[in-house]
DNA sequence: CCAAATCGTATCGTT
């Protein structure tokens, strides 16, 4: 921490009313100063004295906090500076001096409120370390493998989840493959590599807001433009509803062609507008990759909301039929927050047949936060306390809320009280209002240049956040109670993405529990009224024209029986009762596609088609699984089991959320239960409890879990369906092949040959080697096995065949000839490379060649290749 | 009677 912020500070505040010079190298807080003080007149309304108030404490606890001492900064005594009332409020101690000013000294302020004795000294700590900006974690690097440099260009692994993923995704060729990886582990790059391999081939990344898609976007262009690789030939890699017709036309024709290479979208857009361009690329082989960014909306916003979300998997399974066998397209999903519930959904949508979805596992809680909270049963009380963490927590500051109302009430009172540098974000502001609250908020102009900021306080409901990142958030706080731990940790997790020391508060009111538990419990529909609802659809359910099969078209809009009025919930329950079916296997949703009709005229077509158009956000098809189902009690049965997995699931989630605010359990323990899955496969995959404080560890510091371990669980590459062994003729029934090298040996001209045939695991290539070989081996990924990292290594479990290369004094000899014959031992195919007169390492005195059967000359093995 | 957002289609495509 640059030490100058308080001199810095004071040279500001000495120079207003004028602007201050400089700002190069200093903190965000005296950043924010400054920017607040060429706002800070009386009535102007855009700086206000606790806006000011709070940013002076934020200089103050810093430099306390970095350097000790008894930091203090002389400030104006007449308005709009605080007034010495205002000053206490803000924990402040105002001395008056001869020269007319006041000496500010900032006291200690923590959000705990009725916690045990001791637990004080312990909540200061942890909240130092938020204003010091306290490193708490540093992502362990692992060597990139070829493909991963070739692809990207980057030197190393962000840790071994970020490894597994990559790897996964690089060679997965058909299995759904669900990704847990932590956010700022760079996801994105994972769902490049295949296409920033390959010379052509299209990869659809499905994100859930166009504000998203625009941001992929440009970074996608600046990739472009760094790599000068063409990724598009018309330069847009976002289609979203609001491009010009002709723009559309452009893009979709480049997606059959192939030469779209990478392009995101919703899943809307995806199964309208794109689906026929996407599926002709599919069916031309031309169709790489199918990503599913944020994967966990599908089941928190496919069931009601927006039901695209379920219908997509069917459009991607249509794809994979469609498509030659050799050029299938793989489908990824990726989240950072997985539970079993994501996992059960995201299953049972996207399993194939007999293909399972396979998981990749590089769950891990974030070591930010320092968590807070207490429960009010008095609406005043916790008004105040929110009003007192707002003001006292270092900027910037997220505080949220369940309701619209609550959010802007909030944003009126913290008007009310001096902080106008707020701005509120709710699913009622306008696009523009939205993009604007955060580029004020993060200092940012459009272009991405610094810009002075204008809010240090967003106060929204969970419609902010999607895709805003900002890395240096510091302070999260809810005056509400979120319905879902889901939704909890996703908003906490908005904060400290710079790795930092952050802190969260949540403070509850009384009536909170009521709207949580209403919004939790919406996820299940009564048995006789969804009955009725489902007869009602069913009655006013078309036969699409000119589509066969047992495929129906209802209107979302139609009202049940038992209603004769509409209000806005009735289609949200219709959607409900239709994705639960789905979910129970009873029908498959569709999306509604529209079909030239045969022999009308050019008019009337067109008529019909707007007709269709006009009518068709309001339109869902499915088709029908299973007939007997259809009878009252083979319906009740096959939901019956699905209402209560999601009655249970919501329930245990609501109640988790309780348990944080009761502070009687540790939250890294609860979050790491909620965080823990088992996978059809069988076992359980563990998220490592992680807690730098709460409630439960500052009461019991001797059980406290700390940050201390690293990444807990075994992440892995994905089962192969049934691995292909291009080799198999050589070695017969043993596991391994020797291959014996004899002096002039091409060992390139061998690797190349083996990578030609889809062999991608090499141990013993020297890192030039491997990257001469990537070279050559074009899309095909090229992995080292060779592994720093603890974990068991990939010899041990990866079901495709492996090369080891005996021959680089480079590299570990020993332990790879070890790991080659442990692999062996467990019947795994594996060639290895050596010199003709290797001795083998469990036979004294004799060579491989000898003693090893089979064994095969490079030269012959070459020639027969 | 609480929150959350998106979408409106086909045109032969350097060997």
């Amino acid at each position: 921490m640059f030490s100058g912020n308080l001199a810095l500070a004071q040279t500001l505040i000495d120079a207003w009313p004028g602007a201050g010079n400089g700002g190069h190298g200093a903190s965000d807080a005296v950043r924010r100063l400054r920017d607040a003080l060429q706002d800070f007149r009386d009535g102007a309304e855009r700086a206000g004295w606790r806006d000011v108030g709070s940013l002076v404490r934020q200089i103050l606890l810093t430099d306390q906090y970095s350097f000790g001492g008894t930091p203090q900064l002389v400030v104006p005594a007449t308005g709009p500076w605080p007034s010495l009332a205002q000053w206490r409020e803000l924990h402040c101690r105002a001395i008056s001096i001869p020269s007319g000013g006041l000496i500010v000294v900032a006291d200690p302020w923590d959000p705990s409120l009725g916690e045990s004795d001791g637990a004080e000294e312990l909540a200061q700590i942890a909240l130092a370390d938020v204003f010091r900006g306290q490193l708490t974690n540093e992502p362990q690097q692992l060597d990139a493998d070829p493909f991963w440099a070739r692809a990207h260009g980057y030197d190393a692994y962000r840790g071994v989840a970020q490894q597994q993923a990559a790897r996964a995704a690089v060679t997965n060729d058909g299995n759904p493959l669900l990704i847990s990886l932590p956010t700022g582990r760079g996801k994105t790059a994972v769902a490049w590599s295949k296409a920033l391999l390959a010379p052509r081939g299209v990869t659809v990344i499905i994100v859930p807001t166009v504000v998203l898609a625009l941001d992929m976007e440009r970074r996608t262009r600046e990739h472009e433009q760094n790599s000068k690789v063409k990724l598009s030939p018309v330069n847009r890699y976002a289609y979203i509803g609001s491009l010009d017709a002709e723009t559309k036309r452009a893009i979709r024709s480049a997606v059959r062609s192939g030469t779209q290479r990478i392009l995101y979208t919703s899943p809307e857009a995806f199964v309208t507008g794109l689906s026929s361009a996407v599926l002709d690329c599919a069916r031309d082989g031309l169709l790489q990759q199918i990503v599913v960014d944020e994967a966990h909306l599908v089941d928190q916003w496919g069931d009601d909301f927006r039901p695209e979300f379920q219908v997509l998997p069917g459009l991607a399974k249509v794809a994979y039929e469609i498509a030659p066998h050799d050029h299938k397209p793989s489908l990824v999903m990726m989240s950072a927050t997985i539970a079993q519930r994501q996992v059960d959904k995201l299953s049972r949508l996207f399993s194939q047949g007999d293909i399972e979805v396979d998981l990749v596992w590089g769950s891990a809680l974030r070591s930010e936060p320092a968590y807070f909270s207490h429960e009010f049963t008095d609406d005043d009380a916790r008004r105040s306390a929110v009003l007192n963490a707002v003001s006292m927590l270092p900027k910037p500051l997220i505080l949220y809320t369940t309701t619209v109302e609550d959010a802007n009430a909030w944003a009126a009172r913290l008007q009310a009280h001096g902080m106008f540098r707020t701005g509120v974000v709710t699913g009622q502001s306008p696009d523009h209002d939205r993009q604007t609250a955060v580029e004020k908020w993060r200092g940012l102009a459009v272009g991405g240049e610094e810009a002075p900021t204008q809010y240090d306080v967003i106060v929204g409901t969970s419609a902010f956040g999607l895709g805003v990142d900002v890395p240096n958030v510091r302070s999260i706080v809810h005056a509400c109670l979120p319905e879902s731990i889901d939704r909890y940790y996703q908003e906490v997790g908005r904060a400290g993405r710079d790795g930092r020391a952050t802190v969260a508060v949540l403070y509850a009111g009384p009536r909170d529990a009521a709207i949580a538990a209403g919004l939790a419990g919406a996820t299940f529909i009564g048995e006789e009224r969804g009955w009725r609802r489902w007869l009602s659809l069913l009655d006013t359910a078309s036969l699409p024209d000119g589509q066969e099969g047992r495929r129906y078209r209802v209107r979302k809009s139609a009202l049940p029986s038992y209603l004769d009025k509409g209000f806005g919930r009735s289609s949200q329950w219709n959607v409900r009762t239709l994705t639960l079916m789905a979910q129970a296997g009873i029908i498959a949703l569709r999306a509604p596609l529209w079909l030239p009709p045969i022999g009308v005229s050019k008019e009337e077509s067109d008529l019909l088609k707007e007709n269709f158009l006009d009518q068709a956000s309001d339109l869902i098809d499915f088709e029908l699984l299973d007939g007997r189902l259809l009878s009252r009690e083979g319906w009740s049965a096959a939901l019956q089991a699905e209402r209560l997995r999601a009655r249970s699931e919501s329930a245990a989630s609501l109640h988790a959320v309780h348990g944080i605010v009761k502070g009687n359990k540790c939250v890294g323990q609860v979050l790491a239960s909620h965080y823990r899955v088992h996978p059809s496969s069988g076992g359980m995959l563990q998220t490592h409890p992680l807690c730098r404080s709460c409630e439960w560890c500052r009461a019991h510091p001797e059980s406290a879990i700390g940050v201390t371990t690293e990444e807990f669980t075994l992440p892995r590459l994905p089962d192969r369906r049934t691995p292909a062994d291009p080799l198999l003729r050589w070695r017969g029934a043993s596991p391994m092949l020797y291959i014996a090298l004899s002096d002039g040996d091409d060992i390139s001209g061998l690797l190349r040959k083996f990578s030609s045939l889809g062999l991608q695991v090499f141990y013993g290539l020297s890192p030039e080697g491997g990257r001469r070989l990537q070279s050559v081996a074009g899309p095909r990924p090229v992995i080292i096995g060779d592994d720093n990292s603890d974990s068991v290594p990939l010899a041990l479990y990866y079901r495709d065949s492996i090369v080891f290369v005996l021959a680089n004094r480079n590299a570990d000899l020993a332990k790879n000839q070890d790991l080659a014959l442990e692999r062996a031992a467990l019947g795994l195919p594996t060639y290895v490379i050596g010199p003709r007169g290797l001795e083998h390492p469990l036979r004294t005195g004799w060579a491989y060649v000898d003693v090893h059967d089979p064994s095969i000359s490079a030269e012959a093995l070459l020639r027969e290749l």
